[in-house]
DNA sequence: ATGGTGGGTTCCCCA
């Protein structure tokens, strides 16, 4: 089963970048972020085409948006309010053989990494102690994906301690993060594929002249599952050809081969 | 130290 995720940063505005990815690549299944988009305007019909008739979607207006579109059928689909903002930041569905799927969209954070005078960054820190609460009692074998918005290794990033103070890789994220892989034992399935000795990123800003060339990359998208998975991935790329598209989203879709 | 780009029922907010 190949699985990819992607921040599209809009969905109505990357249609044909997931067409071409998908013929490049064939993924089984995609979980997006950022689809930007109500469930009454998602185009379901495109992704229907395109063969992923099954989909679980979780948007709201102009903000934030999850879906995940699967070739392959799927028992249930659910998705929980995270910190009581009713934000669309999580969907899961429930695969053949009894593994759960989340998609995960965690808060960015704003600007200023200060719980105490910036409340998009409370707002973020909150929601991944919320995660850590609901991962110590997760007993289902399960995925878990998505646009976690935090680089948590020195080599997550392209220059640690210049990023020291720069929300996404602030000690408090990285700490936060590191609970949370612990509370259910998380693999951190990237990183078995290349080790944390070596640089690793997913998204690179809009705002740099070449990114390719100056490569000021973060990890801020991940592919973890439960320890009875451990094992099962036989395969991960982060696709960089698909940043380097006309008009891309900032994030590059990180694909997991699985043996499930 | 600053500002850079991109998307959205857009003239401001969020990333």
């Amino acid at each position: 089963m190949r699985l990819v995720t992607w921040n599209i940063n809009s969905v109505r505005a990357r249609l044909s970048h997931i067409s071409k990815f998908v013929e490049d690549f064939a993924p089984d299944i995609l979980c997006l972020q950022e689809t930007k988009v109500m469930d009454d305007m998602f185009p379901r019909d495109f992704f229907a085409d395109l063969g992923f008739e099954h989909m679980a979607i979780k948007g709201q207006k102009s903000y934030h948006g999850v879906a995940t579109l699967s070739r392959v059928p799927f028992s249930d689909q659910w998705s929980r309010d995270w910190c009581e903002k009713g934000d669309a930041r999580h969907i899961a569905i429930k695969l053949d053989g009894g593994v759960d799927l989340h998609n995960f969209y965690v808060p960015a954070g704003g600007d200023e990494p200060d719980p105490e005078s910036n409340d998009k960054f409370a707002h973020k820190i909150q929601f991944v102690e919320e995660m850590t609460i609901w991962s110590e009692a997760l007993a289902t074998p399960s995925i878990l994906v998505g646009d976690l918005n935090i680089a948590p290794l020195e080599h997550d990033v392209w220059d640690s301690k210049k990023l020291k103070k720069v929300v996404s890789h602030t000690p408090l994220e990285r700490e936060a993060m590191m609970e949370l892989i612990k509370a259910h034992g998380w693999h951190d399935v990237m990183r078995e594929f290349v080790p944390a000795s070596e640089k690793l990123y997913s998204w690179w800003s809009y705002r740099a002249r070449d990114w390719r060339v100056a490569n000021k990359g973060r990890r801020l998208d991940h592919i973890w599952v439960s320890p009875e998975l451990g094992g099962k991935a036989k395969a991960m790329e982060v696709v960089l050809d698909a940043r380097g598209w006309e008009k891309p989203s900032d994030h590059a879709p990180v694909m997991i081969d699985f043996d499930l």
